[in-house]
DNA sequence: AATGAATGAGTGTTCATTCAT
DNA sequence: CATGAATGAACACTCATTCAT
């Protein structure tokens, strides 16, 4: 009763948030060429204008549906990552948290691979940093030498490895793009096992 | 009268390669949102008009310029393939077969990356199959079976292990475009070693 | 009770010069065109709405910066100028009032001639009247016939030599704006002799 | 007919006119900021899209309209200059100039005004150098030394003159816009007379 | 075979204004 | 009194496409 609700900050809030999912949805199922912002706003019932309200332009709004995917993917794989123990429980546990990530918000995903693949400037390259992607999330890169210091794992490239597993993952995702049938626990399970085979210490 | 004819027809081949050409330049560099007819015609220095006179739209136009790069690409990759007699020979070969691509026609991998990834209709999606991507060029899918009669291979589900393989090498790719020092024979060697530990039947 | 009527009054009053202050500064430093209303709020430390709460419209808020600026500018010429008692000293005390306003109030000059010069109805012409500068301004016009018939002043169309004395200060000012460093008093001081020699009557 | 007329040049040619002279109605109808390049096209009974494919922007057209009024202006203006021998008939073969340019080509000196004054990048002045105006024209400044070293004219700061007389015409000339009946010959004739007194030295 | 010209829809963005709170 | 939110029209500009020549 007392705490006085700061309206403003609230439909701000809510407004953004509304505009965000609108802009995924857009670019999920058009992708990003041909999610104008009159087409988000379409899609959210609101009017053009008030995009151009609540965001700076454009570019901040991608921004902000990045950001936002990320946080959820984050959210999905650190847990799993860090609740393993060896780097081979932590490689699983990538995996695992990809997995996940992909069956709760399949659209979010699919906005992320969108923008990170076409926002550029219009004279060269790229707006925003895909390593901002694969930066905080793939922690299991890390991993990878700390099992080789400790003679779990063989000694190879951890950055190739890590590169090739985000490689194998991508190509699940496709795979689940094109047929959204697919067993994705199945699939994640399947993964992890040649993984398994190309990094560990033979005995 | 067959001569002229012909010349007509050899004209209108040589455009439409001076074209793609051109067309194939502008994706790469600028991305295709960027590549608009306009740019495309003035840096193959004729006007709009002409691509619109050899081309039924923009959409034949990057089918062609797609074609084209997946032919050369099979070029590249099909007789090191072939070239093997043992399943890991062959995917040793794929590898390599798409190290000689990215390296011999770079252009052309960031416009085809670039079509696939953003060329769709308006109203829903992909204009030009992915598949027709991975399709023609994945022979090495159909090796893996074979090395698994035959005992040379372990079991595991061949599709996915294909998938994997093209997402890894896609991951070098994605590594070449950020740093095109990256030494690619390096990189490919040291690719084929975790499919060798991850497939092959241990003894 | 009449107190409280008053502080609505006084608040009124001071919001509606603060705006006005805002919207001279805007418009001097970045020209009428750019002049928006979320600027000129943004300057004053205050929400676009509250403008359209204090002033009708854009429109009067312009008429409103204007009208406060030609009261300055009569405030320092009219003094002068009836502190003369022959054509001659008034016509002095006219370029001397032009040149103290310059001197005091830039920004307000500078805001009056934008608005003077940009200011119309989206139809057709002026959305302000230019003589409502010119006219209570410009009471020099008015002694130069008393010049004329008390012998002091030779024939001429005093309209005319009022526009042309009208002019030359704004070029004065043009000049000015251009150079900051201009000395005016000088400026002002040589400008007097021509007037002169062009008005007075031969001995 | 053996001279083959390019009928690109031809087109392209009449079409920039055309744009320019519609703009140029427009801006002196409207004013600078009502000319929205819809409007210009509306008027040339043309579509937007022709504007842009005959110039770069909206600045290049405006300094199309720029540059073919000052050469209207200086083609009355010079000659009528030259004509005269000493610097009181340059002086008022300047003043003439002035006027013949105002009777030819009101709506010109309309929208020269405008843009001149108008004109300024979104961040701060001007995108157009108001001297390219005064600067080309007023040769008269320079006439107004060599008449005093011959003894022709009194000693007085030539700049400040001339920047005076340049006002006085523009005196002129806002007269003659807010009543087109005025005489301008006539007006011109008297508007000489003040300056022969103000520069001529003394017998 | 090729061009320059033109179109009309669509882009992101800005703006003055309105209004419920 | 004041605000933040929202609108809808207008802005300059780009684009793929069409077409007469």
């Amino acid at each position: 009763m007392a705490s006085v609700q700061r309206s403003g900050s609230f439909i701000e809030a809510a407004r953004r948030a509304q505009i965000v999912d609108s802009a995924i949805e857009t670019i999920a199922e058009f992708g990003y060429a041909n999610a104008s912002l009159a087409r988000i706003a379409r899609r959210a019932g609101i009017s053009k204008g008030v995009i151009s309200y609540h965001f700076a332009g454009k570019d901040e709004l991608m921004r902000q549906v990045l950001t936002d995917g990320l946080d959820l993917a984050e959210a999905q794989m650190l847990p799993r990552i860090l609740a393993g123990t060896t780097a081979l429980e932590r490689l699983r546990g990538h995996v695992e948290g990809n997995v996940a990530f992909v069956k709760a918000y399949p659209r979010h995903l699919a906005a992320i691979v969108e923008i990170l693949a076409n926002a550029r400037d219009e004279a060269g390259k790229a707006t925003v940093e895909a390593s901002s992607f694969t930066g905080p999330v793939d922690r299991v890169a890390d991993a990878l030498p700390v099992g080789q210091e400790v003679g779990e794992l063989r000694e190879f490239d951890p950055l190739l490895m890590a590169q090739s597993l985000r490689g194998a993952i991508d190509g699940m995702v496709a795979r689940f793009a094109a047929n959204p049938d697919l067993d994705l626990d199945a699939y994640g399970r399947e993964l992890v096992t040649p993984f398994e085979l190309a990094t560990r210490k033979p005995d």
